[in-house]
This record gives C-alpha cells, structure tokens and sequence, in this order.
DNA sequence: TATAACTCTAGTATAGTAGTAGACTAATGG
DNA sequence: CCATTAGTCTACTACTATACTAGAGTTATA
C-alpha cells in the first residue's frame, strides 16, 4: 500500500507540472487546492526539494515550482524517495537489498523466486513511467 | 511491503506441502523448523484452517497438513488473506475497492491509471502461482 | 480418562504513519 | 534597512498496524 505521504508527493508533483508556466505556487494554496494538510505538506516538499525534483524562492512573490522537466522525474524513485523500496521482500531489492534473517540461505528460498518477478513487475511499471507520462488527461466518458 | 505474517503463511505453506505425505505436522515442530514463534504461528494456522487451505487433527498423532492439493492454493489468494489487498491504493483492487475520500472525481485522477498497471501487474504474478510452482527447488549453483 | 494437541479471547510492546507546534531564517519590496 | 512574506527545521504527539504473548478452553485419541 501507498502511505498518504507519496500519494501527497505525486499529487504535489503533478500540480506543479500542471502550473510550471506560472510561477511559484504557495504551499499555503498547494495545501488547500489538493486537500493536503499544510503542516505535512511542508515536510514532503522539503524532501522532494533536498532531492532536486523541486527548487523554492523565499520572501514575497515565492513558492515551490519544479526544478527538473517533468520527463525526468521518474515515478519509481519519487515512491522510493517517500515509501522506502518496492520490493515486496527486502531481499529482492535492488536499491535496498537486505538480507532476510530468519529465513535459511537464499538458494533455497522458495519464497523469494516469486518475490523477485513481483519487484520486477512493479519496477517495470513505476520506473518506466514519469511524471510527464502522469500529466495527460485520463480517459474521459466521450471523446 | 509483505509482513511477516505473510511469510510466516508461506512458509508454513511450503512446509506443510513438501510434507503432505508425512502425516499431520505439530504447529511446535513447524514453528521450530521455519523459526516462527509458535504462539503467533497458532494464529496464522487457524486462520488458513478456517479460509480452508489448512485442516487439523486434535489429539494424540495430530497436527496440520494441507487441506487441498498444491496446484490449487493460489498464491495471491494466500497474500490477500493475510496481508489485504494487492492494489497499492484501494481506488484500484479488484478485490477490496474503497473510493478515496480525498482525492477528486476518480475520471480526472492522474494516478490512477499507474497504479491500476501496478495492481494488475502485481497481480499477473501472484495470482498465476500457485502453491505447487513454489516447491521446485530454487536454482542451484551447480548441477 | 488422561493428556496431547488444536482453539480461542484478550491482551501487550514496538514501530511506523500521519500530523502539529513553534521558533528560525532568508529574501523581497517599499 | 526593515517589515513582511514565505520557506526551513527541530521536536513533539496521536493513532494505527504489526508482531507478538498469556492463559483458559475444547476435542479426540491411545
């Protein structure tokens, strides 16, 4: 499951996509147009900002606005930065490998064969895809 | 992430499968050979009795064994049970759907759609193992 | 009919998630 | 240059889920 802060990220990102042509946007009115208290919000944005996807301008007329095109924000490793791994088992990880220690040696794990083609599908979904894939209109009733 | 409890199931799973011809297996014995505490494994136990993959013996000579042959016990069924849905967010699962209350109307959702390709492809894996796919034993280093 | 073994209710501890408070710092504009 | 706007940062708190544990109860077989 998505915890609330990397569903608040996304939608963070997305709206900031969406407005990239004007100017900063105040937490303040990132809080209320996306339903994010503003208190938490602060935090994710601080984080999102000490990696690089956003940059900030303090004082009046400031607020947060990307600091990379949206094609080079990759949704897999905004979820990583917010959620920790994607692998459903430590032990599959790639960016944050663990070994499991209750478990026997991993040669002999039966678990972990499958484990790997589930961190391999969900990687291939969320690596693959940017924050510019995001932005298009989802499906509409008519077109 | 999977909790422990689910592979605690899993393993008790495989255990009790490579084991079927053995007669029933004392939740003492499994808890010591997979190194699982027994009291939390009682529970997983009787949870898995009463979704009906386990059945029990009382008494003298009893114990746990599979109630059902190993190609039928679906893997992704087996992670639902314990751990919820596979869908990183309810808006998406098949199997557990619950609107999201602070998100907009659902059509004009910008996430959606991403993880609906994660839910399905999480989903792809797991719900095409089954049990007996799991007990090959995993690659070796030589042959 | 003793006892081995599963069944069940009701807890507790720890950790992670979600969110808040409030002081601090930096950058504008007048 | 200084008031104000707005982001930065540290340190909490509340809540929930996970991971267990205790102990009494029940059932079936030798």
């Amino acid at each position: 499951m998505l915890t609330k802060k990397t569903k608040y990220a996304l939608r963070s990102l997305i709206h900031l996509a969406l407005k990239a042509d004007q100017g900063p946007v105040l937490i303040a009115d990132l809080a209320a147009e996306e339903n994010i208290p503003k208190k938490f919000l602060e935090h994710i944005l601080l984080e999102l900002n000490k990696e690089g996807y956003l940059a900030s301008k303090k004082g009046k007329g400031g607020g947060y606005f990307l600091a990379q095109p949206a094609t080079k924000i990759v949704i897999g490793d905004v979820v990583r930065l917010m959620d920790g791994p994607l692998a459903p088992v430590a032990c599959v990880s790639k960016t944050a490998y663990a070994k499991c220690k209750d478990c026997g040696p991993e040669n002999e794990c039966r678990i972990r064969p499958v484990m790997k083609r589930v961190r391999e599908a969900i990687a291939d979904v969320l690596d693959q895809t940017t924050l510019q894939d995001m932005l298009a209109t989802p499906k509409r009733k008519k077109l």
